[in-house]
DNA sequence: AGCTATGGTTCAAATAATGAACCTTAGGCG
DNA sequence: CGCCTAAGGTTCATTATTTGAACCATAGCT
């Protein structure tokens, strides 16, 4: 693995977790020398991706990521369009509605609309979605090319639940429903008494570049309301990418006022 | 330089790109070999932080920075805490009020409230304060250690208009001037016909981590109209500091929900 | 049909990354 | 107090990765 990739690997491992971390753990986390981990914090440091506090010694996310999100946020306004039509699908279905992005070859959840319900499910954002067991990760690859999909489920196929489907033939064939039906159904794929419909957003040639998912008990969902949720989703996702891809034109290029390159 | 450098730099290029950019003009930008530019975008991509067109075959930022800033922010909002103080600053001067923060050894502006009157200073989100040039940069400059002070002045200090002090004397000279002030005065330091006033956000123990500042035209701004800006900065930026170190605990330890780690 | 500009790839040579062992400092404790 | 431990941090010979000139592939243009 390149240099590069195993800094930005800690990266990623230090931004998951939930307080900032000693260069020792880091290492350890990372599966990395600590004269490594250090030389790579100390180079995240200086560009700002990290920080380490001045008491502690302890390492954090730095500030360089804000500033390039906003940047990123300004010109693919993803989370700033999405966002009012999550909302709107959390409102008018009373359950937990999750957003998630495609994004260094993994599916996180980048926004979280609470169900109003006392009894509700509880999603993370930042937290993966494994593309077998979820919702979201099925609805995802089932609009991906076919190589794609055999890459991914090439992989293990962990089992979450007793009800994880871990069987690659049986993945395929939930994918294909998914393609026909326009949206996937996951029962209690990743956590028991859960269950979840998904639909991909994405790009006018087809490609998903993430997810709208629903997520409810499984005590209280009948089988008409997963079809119901399941076709707001669609609904939820097809608005958000012809928002997203039409007004704006992500694909093209940015109607700039500065001439001179 | 590190690998893990070269390709953050080139990070940073492309972040400052107006639009998105070929393969040919990423490695001329970063002085990088095309082959290497395009081993690091390949690296880059596979960790959503840059993203390649799929038609056009241009690279641009990718998604992961949102998601890293995410987090950033939900543990250190910087930008939640310190946009309503700014909002409130530009309303009572009448003056375009920015936001800039340390990272990566670089003052960059975070945030900008434009001024409400017709003849304003325009400044970008993004864009880099010059330690010599600027209010800033000043303000920022003069609450470092000494040895900090002597590493920025070493570097070349370069001339942006006729009235830019280059001559580090004399930017010592401002910088104890800042010290014992308590907010810097930049007289068309990087544009001509705009004079700004600064004051550094600090953490408790007096470190700088950013600067409010306040640029004005120069032709209606009379000599106390700038001694009042600079109390005003310096009071924005006292309380953007209390609050931000007061309530929320950022050098500690977040209390956590959660129990297993 | 040929030209040229750009994206992309290869592989021997050059360089940077690696990690075991080491030093240093800060607490904990008999 | 002085010993012990654990953590952060550093060194330098060994090793593996990065590098870039030259190459190929493709698309648009004349």
């Amino acid at each position: 693995m390149s240099t590069i990739g195993k800094a930005l690997a800690l990266l990623d491992t230090l931004s998951r977790l939930d307080k900032e971390a000693g260069l020792t753990d880091i290492a350890r986390l990372c599966a990395l020398d600590k004269a490594t981990a250090r030389r790579f914090l100390v180079e995240l440091e200086k560009h700002g991706f990290v920080e380490q506090d001045p008491d502690s010694r302890r390492y954090r996310i730095g500030s360089a990521p804000v500033r390039l999100a906003r940047i990123r946020e300004a010109r693919f306004p993803f989370l700033r369009i999405a966002i009012p039509f999550i909302k709107a699908l959390a409102e008018s279905s009373t359950e937990t509605v999750h957003l998630s992005e495609f994004s260094g070859g993994r599916l996180s959840t980048i926004h979280v609309e609470d169900s109003p319900r006392a009894h509700r499910i509880i999603v993370d954002v930042g937290s993966l979605l494994p593309f077998h067991a979820t919702a979201s990760g099925l609805a995802f690859l089932a609009f991906c090319p076919q190589t794609e999909i055999e890459a991914a489920l090439a992989k293990n196929l962990e089992r979450f639940t007793d009800s994880t489907v871990t069987d690659p033939q049986l993945v395929r064939a939930a994918l294909d429903e998914t393609a026909t039906r326009g949206f996937s159904i996951s029962h209690q794929g990743l956590e028991t008494g859960v269950i979840s419909t998904a639909a991909p957003v994405r790009t006018p040639s087809g490609r998903p570049i993430g997810c709208v998912a629903i997520a409810a008990p499984l005590s209280r969902t009948t089988k008409t309301a997963i079809q119901e949720f399941g076709a707001l989703a669609v609904a939820t996702a097809n608005a958000i990418s012809e928002k997203y891809y039409g007004s704006e034109r992500p694909t093209g290029t940015i109607p700039d006022i500065r001439r001179r390159d």
